[in-house]
DNA sequence: GTCTATATGTAGATAGAC
DNA sequence: GTCTATCTACATATAGAC
């Protein structure tokens, strides 16, 4: 943003500005991080990718851990809710097996991935690098867990035999083939010799037999 | 970069001094890079961690990137080489199925983040960072997909209905659930309420089981 | 082979002008 | 709310003394 406001404007205008510079500072970092990483990543470069001066993003942002959170914790409830709904809705028709639950907590990710947007796009990026990364999950895990645990105690209800451990294991398995869809499709376009799919989406079905399956042979003896 | 090595194993056989120098630099640099990533770390962090000053590990690694690399290159060979043999092993006693084949690839990797030897765990969880990153990826991936392309070449010849970009996806989901195991331990423990086991070994069944059942399942009509 | 010293750049963070 | 200017610290990399 080189073209410099002028002060005096009406009230109305002054409350909105801040909110749309600060919009635009999220977006950027949400992308940045997502691409890069947060270690690879300088706010100066995000300054940059925001349009903005390095001062902006800290009074927006704060420190680079803040940022950080700030933006996660802008996109995790949608996907919480998501999720919930999912679940209740479920519940509701009763149709609530492995199979289905699964799909439950795995479509939402892949759709947000896969929607136009592309910061929604960044964002399921950007979640894949959590997960894998110890440093990233102990601060924003937490963020995440509340609803995986809540999926948790329905893998348990309906496969009271298996230790939750063992529950806890598989969803965690499943939660890194799901990102890994995301993450690792340049690593299957190379292996296959193929085209990288410009949706993940494409991947849905192999995805949730993978997991479906994993799952199901694992808990065999006890389900 | 200086050529190194002008090789001063002249007394009694016993192994230079640069040589151990050399190990010590890449050993402390391979513990470093698994547990906080590429770029998180400095060179002055692993010439502390190394017990050396700064000019030594430029000395014996290059430049950061290089010794990145060279800290891979160290041990990959040792990993394809065990992957190859028990390809070999499994084609001479003819019992290639895919639950075996998946068996092979999978088992080398989780015996090697699970020896005694730090070094070797350090080097597991370097590789979980490799696969589920895409800068990573590009310099490192081909380091080990000449071994994962010989693995898609007998999923083919077993399963010769299904298209090679499925079977290099559910290779590459394989690949993911595998190396989670290593990386997400505290996720597992921590949705449980559990302990981390000390050994990514104790996940070996189950995880043989999630691949294989959700291979099996993915490729079901076909196979 | 080893280490000191340093060149050169960039990092994160913020105080204060506008 | 925005941006300039700057502080301090640390980054990578290397030249040259020992």
């Amino acid at each position: 943003m080189t073209d410099r406001r002028e002060d005096g404007t009406s009230k109305d205008g002054r409350v909105a500005r801040g909110e749309i510079t600060r919009e635009r500072v999220l977006d950027a970092a949400e992308r940045c991080f997502a691409e890069r990483g947060f270690d690879a990543i300088s706010i100066r470069q995000i300054a940059r990718e925001a349009d903005v001066t390095l001062g902006v993003v800290g009074f927006h942002g704060g420190t680079k851990q803040e940022l950080f959170l700030t933006v996660l914790k802008r996109r995790v409830e949608t996907l919480n809710a998501l999720r919930i709904s999912r679940l209740s809705a479920l519940k509701a028709t009763e149709r609530l097996t492995l199979e289905t639950l699964i799909d439950a907590y795995v479509t939402p990710y892949l759709e947000i991935a896969s929607r136009g947007d592309p910061q929604w796009r960044a964002y399921a990026q950007l979640v894949a690098r959590i997960v894998s990364d110890e440093r990233y999950y102990l601060e924003a895990g937490p963020l995440y867990d509340r609803v995986a645990a809540v999926y948790l105690d329905e893998m348990e209800r309906l496969c009271p035999d298996a230790g939750r451990d063992q529950l806890a294991a598989l969803l965690s398995l499943t939660v890194a083939s799901m990102v890994s869809i995301v993450a690792s499709g340049i690593r299957i376009a190379g292996l296959a010799q193929s085209e990288v799919p410009d949706s993940p989406l494409a991947y849905r079905d192999l995805l949730l037999d993978f997991c479906v399956g994993g799952v199901l042979r694992a808990l065999e003896p006890k389900c």
